[in-house]
DNA sequence: CGTCATCGTCGAACCGGTTCGACAATCAGG
DNA sequence: CCTGATTGTCGAACCGGTTCGACGATGACG
């Protein structure tokens, strides 16, 4: 493999002279550049990632810490990883992607050894214990999640107080008075899961406030736990006429109950989820739902992330916590109540 | 950040003693190891990621690149991506996650810097432009998926043959005639997804052995399409009594499709699926099925290449072409068929 | 008691880039 | 014609590890 000492040579100048060719941080004639430029051609020459490192203290890759929990719904992650590296090469940049448990021993390792430029937290817990470690690591982060204390980080979120209102409000608009939210399992909120609780508690103020009686319930998250849940709670309320899912897992195994109990949507109950437009596709989930955007919010993540690593100006900015408005897309699955 | 030199001038040695002291590769005394240890341990000593690559010419990172086309089925994508990381994460690898869309560049690109230490490819095509460039580089790489020519690297895949027959007898045995295959969507073929017409072509050949009737159709990956044709294909064939399905998006429609027709599984039709036990209980799938093992594969592939990565005694061992058996587990979703 | 291994440590070179300071050649201005 | 600035190139140092060869000290042995 060609090193830039070979395409010099081939050029007949010095090493650092073909450095400076191929980067035109300095002036260099018009006759040299073109003989570098084909050397580095014929030779196929590639810069080797580590020297150059060394050398500049950039390693142009991101890291995406990502943890993948039993009782968490993988398909639903997908789409922020993509989101993730997308953008990071849009912008020249790889990623290592870390599905490790001990996640506070991956981002010591990586951030410590310098293998990246910068790091984009997911799952971010209320309390989580990988926030010290990145505040304190030299790279700058990012996360997707808003943790208990967002200090010394971006952090990139749907906005879930607006998105618990929203949900609320719309039912109410149609009439309806008596409602159920199904969240995620007890786990999820016992791990700090605050999307949780954020949505909820929010819903559950404006259904006070609008009168409406809101029953908030823990979820599950796999089959045939989901839809033992569903039927038991439709049997306990009957008086309930709309559901709001706070929980991909619920969404994706709420037709065949509804087919199951013969009960039509939005006829005999309104439905409205939370999840991204291609988790809907991917599930064909016929109900209105808000977008949980999840590429964007992985690529906002990523473009400010990279700010930060290529700029010292940026670098200094105060840190931002920035939310994604939930955006209610309507697929017809709500209706005035009708008494079941 | 401390670097060698630093726990050398503490513990009061050479920059090559702390280096041996610390990677064991010559004796040391014991009292000198102690105290380069202890100072390591005092400064929080990372070796730097590019300075070790640039010496030992190891990265300790693989490369996996991953393609996700619109016309794919991304939640099935995951399980084999987890089995990569967290097995290439117990043998002391971190894994580079390329989702490029351009794979040749993409390949090119991570292979010639030296970012990478081997090359996991996935969504192999019968003549995968990127397979050239991973013969061609200096890192060995392994396939999840089987191409058309094998040589030069190391493959692992379903036996897509084997899964066809076994799904055919298993429905011929229990006295079905007339059985109906749904692929993946003909896209999928012209883009070279071998893995199509391996199992169908296997299937007709079986059922024709079996004097059993076959149609083999392709199949749809997004809704509202796969809807529609389940509908359109029972409505065409009512004498079927049996489904095979190679296609997780057909298999994850179907449920919603036979409650609308008010069809019971496996009173009035039969159902075989492909896919994994995972992706089975996320989408709560009631169907017995020839179990894919994406984990498994995922794992394989690491293993071996990382053995080749590790030792130049491997490096030289023919390459290997191994099939993981199809595996039918049973869900209960076939039964003798009955005239509908 | 001299000789030869062995053991433990050190200095130096190397991996392949980038970048700083120096310097020769060219050119404009006084 | 001399001076000073500008342009283009080079050599050397550096980033932070690893590894080779050498060398002094120690111990075994004849």
């Amino acid at each position: 493999m060609a090193t830039i000492g070979d395409v010099a040579r081939e050029a007949g100048v010095s090493r650092s002279t073909a450095s400076y060719a191929l980067s035109g941080k300095r002036p260099i004639s018009e006759e040299v550049r073109r003989r570098v430029l084909a050397a580095a051609e014929a030779l196929a020459y590639t810069p080797n990632a580590g020297a150059r490192a060394l050398a500049t203290a950039r390693t142009k890759v991101l890291g995406l810490l990502a943890q993948f929990h039993e009782d968490e719904f993988a398909p639903a992650m997908m789409q922020y990883i993509l989101g993730v590296t997308n953008t990071a090469r849009d912008l020249g940049y790889d990623t290592l992607l870390v599905t490790e448990a001990d996640g506070v021993r991956a981002l010591r390792r990586i951030t410590d050894s310098r293998m990246v430029d910068g790091v984009v937290l997911m799952n971010i817990a209320q309390d989580d214990a990988r926030l010290p470690i990145l505040r304190a690591a030299p790279q700058p982060g990012a996360l997707v999640g808003l943790p208990g204390d967002c200090s010394g980080l971006d952090v990139f979120d749907l906005d879930f107080e607006e998105a618990g209102r929203v949900m609320v409000d719309h039912l109410h608009r149609l009439g309806h008075r008596e409602l159920i939210l199904i969240s995620h399992p007890e786990h999820v909120v016992e791990r700090g899961g605050a999307y949780v609780w954020r949505l909820r508690d929010a819903a559950l103020e404006r259904a006070r406030q609008r009168g409406v009686t809101l029953r908030a319930v823990y979820g599950e998250s796999r089959q045939p736990a989901v839809g033992r849940l569903l039927h038991d709670l439709l049997d306990a309320h009957p008086a309930a006429t709309g559901l709001l899912i706070n929980n991909e897992a619920v969404a994706a195994a709420l037709p065949s109950v509804t087919h199951e109990r013969g009960l039509r949507v939005p006829d005999d109950l309104s439905v409205i989820g939370r999840y991204s437009a291609e988790f809907a596709a991917t599930f064909s989930l016929p109900y209105s739902f808000i977008e949980s955007a999840p590429d964007r919010l992985g690529s906002m993540a990523v473009r400010q992330l990279v700010r930060r690593v290529e700029s010292t100006a940026a670098r200094k900015e105060p840190f931002v916590v920035r939310f994604i408005s939930p955006e209610l897309v309507s697929r017809g699955s709500t209706a005035p109540p009708r008494p079941r």
